[in-house]
DNA sequence: ATGAAAGCGCTAACAT
DNA sequence: ATGTTAGCGCTTTCAT
């Protein structure tokens, strides 16, 4: 009796063609295909990886010698290094991690956290710490925090449990309380924040100048003849939303423009939220005309508010926003923004966490920060004079 | 003397305030910024891990009988069971999953090949896979092929180095040779392909209905009136992009239609070349009045492509992509496109993955092809009634 | 119901 | 220059 291999069951199973001389089945409670192979020879041919005792044993040597000789240690001969390496190449040897990592304490592995992976600008950022610690020979492991504090706290425990070497971190947008991340330094495992750091914890951050990029980004605004500035801003408790509120403000003081109550939203960076921030200042008797959205996915809700709305941007509201998302690119209008450097973050933050597993003496006690800054890219979105490109004047 | 942390330089430091009652100094060589902490107590508190022998020793056990009543084996009195879980629970005990997977030669981690993180298709798919593979206490290393045939063959490497227990693989573009991933089964690691797949070997695989979402794709172009269509094929050495172009031939030839040889372009999926690709069909004398892309980055392309020539889309050029993209709903007009489920496939391809690794025995000689259907949306880019929103009608 | 012993694969300390 | 011993933390026989 045929099976489901999903489901167990019998009855809901017919044939379904044959594949590569195989009968093929469909359970149609599951909607699966699958092949009823040829046993595959009973005892699957599973070879077994290949250890340094395999190596010992057909070159007559201990295994230590073997680990010696792949390890280059100095008190091995050059013959035997050499049939050792050689050997180890034919056989396609690759020491097991686990029983290196056990013995050392060590398992190569750095972890990092994000708000959420499906997010242009976390998986840049971690391509470029990848980049940058697979050529150490570490591996990544990423837990996704769902903008959650308990998912946070929970991944934190995962790592821990995982024994990794050190944590990339960028909190979530409602976390208040930092507790949960001194436990890694309980255990001595060094840990770098970035992008959205935590302050009260002494240890090294990688940031871009939100504060000095803010405050261009209004600027720029303002280059524009807008005097109507509105912002919508993160959650209060990121510091990232802080200094960008403040470049905004300071910005606004310098060119004596008043900075209306009402023109300063907070918005928990969800899309929805977004949206429902956008309707408020668009709604507003005393209408703002511009618009600084604490970073783009924001500014996209934004430009996409104005034009449900009828609102001709950059003519009657110009909007900026912050990091430089490939959507603002592509939107229409483009969306001015500041751009954030992802790769480079993400280097950097790793650089300097593998430098802190390195060092491990020196790097306690000491804290970094690294500013980098942001760059101004300008779009139709602020641009009052922009020119559609000329080939497209025909439509 | 104050050093750099990084460079060590001596003669680039300054001073630079004070933070939290810490001399702060300022590298001008690294661009960085850094404290000197207060030596943190010499021994800096690092407490270690906890260890069944700890929990043992404290309760006057033996290790056995702790893992015992840890695992809840039978063979535990209540009692001890209770007053060891207690006291693990106090403790924060964590096995150590090194030592665990030495011992049973089972890691709990499952690789998975993407050819880019940096691409909402695939990180949804991953975050769909990490939810099911993640109750059940599994962890995730993500390897990024970059699309090169080269980084593939390294990842399967590092993957078996790390003796993950299974893998989920989507393949490059450039992938032609499928050899390496036979090496995942001689070591006994079961893979299921997911998205790109290699037909030639027998393992569980999880697709769209390309075919039938590239036959539905051409209808609904067709359905516009549309005559002459064209396609932006993906390389042909990937099965999706042969049954997308099968699929879009059958509905033409179902249709009575065209398929002129200059309608059918190729293309690697890069970025540049879908915009080539988008040109040659553009500048064509007898051009298209519809294009079906093999995705939507691809589609999107063409609409930028489209606009930069002032091709009027619908009314000139219908478009329609694959995948939904988040950005297609975004850019302008949108783009029609036959949504793929993403996290559905992730979990899907998890789900099989977990069976192959529980059920070693009974998962040997079998394949699974799952296939998902995909969804028509349609947008402006292939809907000649499209109506603007009413409120836009104003600007 | 509990524990002693062995061993997963590796490496570092200590002989020889 | 090579080998012996021991142990990282855990689980699995196999006693008791």
């Amino acid at each position: 009796m045929i099976k489901c291999i999903r489901c167990k069951k019998v009855n809901s199973i017919s044939k379904a063609g044959k594949v590569r001389n195989l009968q093929r089945y469909y359970c149609r409670h599951c909607n699966l295909h699958f092949t009823k192979g040829p046993a595959l020879d009973k005892e699957p041919a599973r070879k077994a990886m290949v250890t340094l005792q395999d190596i010992a044993f057909k070159l007559g040597l201990s295994a230590t010698t073997v680990s010696k000789a792949l390890l280059n240690k100095p008190d091995i001969s050059e013959a035997t290094r050499k049939k050792v390496q050689e050997l180890a190449g034919q056989l396609d040897y690759r020491p097991n991690i686990l029983a290196q990592g056990l013995r050392k304490s060590k398992t190569n592995v750095i972890g990092i956290i994000v708000p959420e992976l499906n997010n242009n600008f976390f998986s840049s950022i971690i391509m470029g710490a990848q980049e940058i610690v697979s050529v150490k020979g570490f591996n990544v492991l990423i837990a996704q925090s769902a903008e959650s504090y308990d998912t946070e706290v929970a991944n934190v425990k995962q790592l821990i449990a995982n024994r990794v070497d050190g944590v990339l971190i960028s909190v979530t947008s409602e976390t208040k309380n930092f507790e949960h991340f001194t436990t890694f330094g309980k255990y001595g495992i060094p840990i770098v924040f970035f992008n959205r750091i935590c302050e009260s914890i002494d240890t090294p951050k990688v940031v871009v100048n939100d504060y000095d990029g803010a405050f261009r980004a209004v600027e720029q605004l303002i280059g524009q003849g807008c005097t109507r500035i509105a912002h919508i801003a993160g959650p209060n408790n990121l510091l990232l939303s802080k200094k960008r509120l403040e470049g905004y403000r300071d910005a606004l003081k310098k060119h004596q423009l008043p900075a209306k109550e009402e023109w300063l939203v907070y918005c928990d960076l969800s899309q929805e939220n977004a949206k429902a921030c956008a309707r408020q200042l668009l709604s507003l008797r005393r209408k703002p005309d511009a618009i600084f959205a604490v970073n783009d996915p924001v500014g996209i809700q934004v430009i996409l508010t104005g034009k449900e709305n009828g609102i001709r941007i950059p003519e009657e509201l110009c909007v900026i926003g912050f990091s430089n998302d490939p959507v603002s690119g592509i939107i229409e209008p483009g969306l001015s923004t500041m751009a954030q450097p992802t790769k480079e973050i993400g280097r950097a933050a790793a650089g300097i966490l593998l430098d802190m597993i390195e060092n491990k003496p020196g790097a306690a006690g000491l804290s970094v920060l690294k500013i980098i800054d942001a760059e101004l890219i300008v779009r139709k979105s602020s641009d009052k004079n922009y020119r559609d490109p000329i080939n497209a004047v025909r439509s």
